[in-house]
DNA sequence: CTCAAATTATTGTATATACAAATATTATAA
DNA sequence: TTATAATATTTGTATATACAATAATTTGAG
């Protein structure tokens, strides 16, 4: 169902217009679909991209604005996300010994193994977005990065 | 920047991940951008959102699970938002005399002329988009109406 | 007609977003 | 060294998101 259909607009002025309701309407509907994947391992998909950047340095630590950097939404409140993780076991957080501004927050083996499961499931969710083909994927990334300039 | 810089992650492990991940972040680049030229005016988005639906309506009420199905993002909770706006003198909303379920959402004349105003300002937000061709902009536009299936 | 099902809107709760202010620590410049 | 600026994190507050439960009304099958 193309965008006019989808949310009942007659006709946009222009394309540019038309593309950036496309993309917030697009970018919420992906966003509830990795949501309800995620969901049912009791993290949250912004609890999860934290997770992920965590793995990504492990076994060293990271710091909290590193994480806010490298996350989808870069509004996302990386204290309570974080304090979430580690009431529920999947994060560590003790304070820099050589910079005492600074936190080091570490993923823990729990952490990894849920990111594991976590991961066996992706394939599936990942099909559902093969109504378009790899090279139109690519196309639609490339785009995408021009647009940000 | 591309993704890849943009949220530091060396690669990829296909295309459609890269895409699912750019259009998170880019739907909530998209959406910063948006927000921020609107909120001068005093509402959010999702309140312009709603506006927006009720001037399409004009001057015919717009119920609920209508305005519900046109949002960007479909998971609003309309009754707060229609709230706020009635709070701010820009809806009105009373039962519908026929289905007393319903109720008769309006946008008001001091609604309609606050979009009036903002709308004066959009051109200078829209040319931030400029980055990509009007044709560019399609084609984003039709590979995500694709995507969505 | 009557009762169950469907529709429409509201309310409640937990989490996340957006943004500003506060606090603590480290770096730097006079 | 001391004051100032910069960095890193936390806290506060208002709004929005996500989802479930409730309540009221209308529809429709029997």
């Amino acid at each position: 169902m193309n965008i006019e259909e989808e949310i009942q607009i007659k006709d946009f002025k222009d394309s540019h217009r038309r593309m950036i309701v496309n993309l917030m309407f697009t970018g919420n509907y992906v966003h509830n679909m990795v949501s309800k994947y995620i969901k049912p391992f009791g993290i949250s998909l912004e609890q999860h991209n934290v997770l992920g950047i965590l793995r990504g340095q492990y076994p060293s630590p990271t710091m909290f604005t590193t994480i806010q950097s490298r996350m989808y939404n870069r509004n996302s409140n990386v204290t309570r996300l974080v304090d979430k993780l580690v009431d529920l076991g999947y994060a560590t957080r003790e304070l820099n010994p050589n910079h005492r501004r600074k936190m080091d927050i570490c993923i823990t083996e729990k952490g990894l193994s849920l990111l594991t499961e976590i991961d066996k499931a992706m394939p599936d969710l990942y099909a559902e977005f093969h109504s378009l083909s790899a090279q139109e994927a690519d196309t639609v990334s490339q785009l995408l990065d021009k647009m940000r300039g």
